[in-house]
DNA sequence: ATGAAAGCGCTAACAT
DNA sequence: ATGTTAGCGCTTTCAT
């Protein structure tokens, strides 16, 4: 019998009993300790108790391996984003994974490091191990793989910026109006030359935001020249170079508008450098966008328009499970408000050479 | 034939291809799309076109959970720490993330909130799907019940904090060094009186830095009150309370040696916030286990221990995959060296109110 | 209340 | 070079 198997190979390094070994040695069918397992009805007590000593003696524990293949859900969800290590991310991903858990679903994460291959074939994989869903954080612009996925059953929702050639769910901050809302802050405290230094262009949440920027200055009236505005990487060197060209020069700039929070932080490096030809003494405002830890306690503080990554990632992992849970229907677009913190820097009045 | 089946069945909403849809539909064997869709050799060049042709006008995407259940190896591990939110836990998470990657593997994270129950609970979730394995920075203090796991094959790694009750592999950073250098540099400086804040007693580096702590004071022949000494929540509340507590009374200390990051911001904003008759406006000394983002720009700059997030998790991240290439060796324990970063809070000299 | 049989989609081991 | 057969460990269905 199965009792003879079981006894042969009671702990074989790298293998695990099965239900059958567990049946095996409660002399009972492999069915009446599939329900065991899953507390299903239909076992008397003493039977369970049979089964229960089995599982226990034998170290058993159900292969959900086995159990995805025949069920097709694998009460789990994939989350790719940019970087994990970013001040930004570990919240929202750590908000995903409550909702997650209150629906009993575990989270695979994948950083796509911005790189838009990287970001298909993490999402591809995820989509071969059978995600029941997924939230993903764009870095490519063109998401038509997806389709196929998302038409297989794979739901899917796209957070923090919109999906590329694609319409489906998604979740966002308020970049364009943030933007406007923090040029006009600096506007309504007297300056005129302000500056704009954000990320790359091809990422949307960098463009809406110049975009906001240049309405700012548009609804005031006021100029933008060219040598005011820097989008590209933010790495240290690209902003700092950029910050040191807008506040050097013919006309420099009295406020300074950071795309978000990895150039505000450098921004202020730049701030509160000695002083030199490119960055004066003088006092310059600044306005970024994204809060960020300690924000409050540099001197001045850093005034922010502040989005909660947090709100962002419980939204979009409560879009996915709604439509999990069979919400069929047309894609929608959520917005989120964002904050203006006023700290101090934001409101330093512009002073000139 | 199975061609019938599946074209009575091309793109059924939620369900997918399988390779017997493939087979079917490119008139081959079910094995021989086996052999394509892994790059197997042995299929002719005409044939693989026609496969692939069937693979893409079908949609079909292999299904990993069929094949896991196969081979036994799911190519992803588990990574169980205690909030992803908090900023040294990203990095960590970033790192094994890269290491796994480098070898195929994806990352399902979870966070334990620092709650022993959960911790387990997730910890057999993830032994329950099969993850080849683990990498576990505890809140529980007792890991026996991982014990019939690593038996049947899960290799685990600890790190940040050793287990409790089994051996195993970990890796951390040296706490009390660390601690002890801290406090050194501040006895260095003139310091008599001082203070430390740390974490609650049952976390593993919180008694090691306590450790540190009072072992550089003993080396200095300098006595420890108990009024100096606080271990608890990292609440800000409570850290607040302590912090004004041993800043005031008979014996105020005149520099703080703070447990973790957490701890450190709070004492900041403490020693930063008005003075009041429980925290002065005399200047008091600071040492901080941890390194933070802007720990630079705050003025005085915050003089910290630094550890090595990042590499901690490559190590543990190391460990593991040596384990599963199999490395069958004891358990090894390995301790990375901390960095004592000056900024200016821990050189202040001592003054009396 | 309990169990036997079929099969989820794939890969390993053999045919051919 | 290609196909066939037998499972992986579980759940589903249908008997008993």
């Amino acid at each position: 019998m199965a009792e003879t198997a079981s006894r042969l190979t009671p702990h074989r390094y790298g293998s695990r009993p099965t239900m059958k070994d567990v049946a095996g040695r409660a002399g009972v069918g492999l069915k009446t300790v599939s329900r065991v397992v899953n507390g299903e009805p239909g076992v008397t007590p003493d039977t369970e108790r049979r089964v229960q000593e089995a599982i226990d003696a034998l170290g058993f524990r159900r292969n959900d391996s086995a159990r995805v293949l025949r069920k097709g859900r694998t009460a789990s969800i994939g989350l790719v984003l940019e970087d994990l290590a970013d001040p930004f991310y570990g919240p929202l991903s750590r908000a995903v994974e409550e909702v997650a858990r209150a629906h009993g679903a575990l989270l695979i994460n994948g950083s796509s490091a911005e790189d838009p291959d990287r970001e298909r074939e993490l999402v591809l994989a995820l989509c071969a191990r059978r995600v029941d869903g997924l939230v993903v954080i764009p870095a490519s612009g063109d998401h038509r793989y997806l389709a196929p996925e998302m038409a297989a059953g794979i739901a899917t929702v796209f957070v923090d910026r919109p999906p590329g050639q694609i319409d489906a769910d998604v979740v966002l901050s308020d970049s364009f109006g943030g933007a406007r809302d923090g040029v006009a802050h600096l506007i309504a405290h007297g300056h005129r030359r302000i500056g704009f230094i954000g990320d790359q262009p091809r990422i949307h949440t960098a463009t809406e935001r110049l975009r906001g920027y240049r309405a700012a200055m548009a609804d005031a009236g006021l100029p933008v020249h060219d040598a005011w505005v820097s989008l590209g990487s933010t790495a240290p060197t690209r902003v700092r170079a950029a910050a040191e060209t807008m506040l050097g020069g013919a006309e420099p700039v009295t406020a300074v508008f950071a795309g978000n929070n990895r150039v505000t932080v450098t921004v202020v490096r730049v701030l509160a450098s000695p002083a030199s030809l490119a960055s004066p003494a003088r006092p310059v405002a600044l306005v970024g966008f994204d809060d960020f830890e300690l924000a409050d306690l540099l001197r001045p503080g850093v005034t922010v328009i502040a989005q909660d990554a947090a709100r962002l990632g419980r939204a979009a992992a409560g879009r996915l499970f709604a439509r999990l849970d069979g919400d069929a229907g047309a894609p929608e677009h959520t917005v989120l408000p964002t904050r203006l913190i006023a700290r101090g820097s934001g409101e330093l009045p512009p002073t000139t050479p």
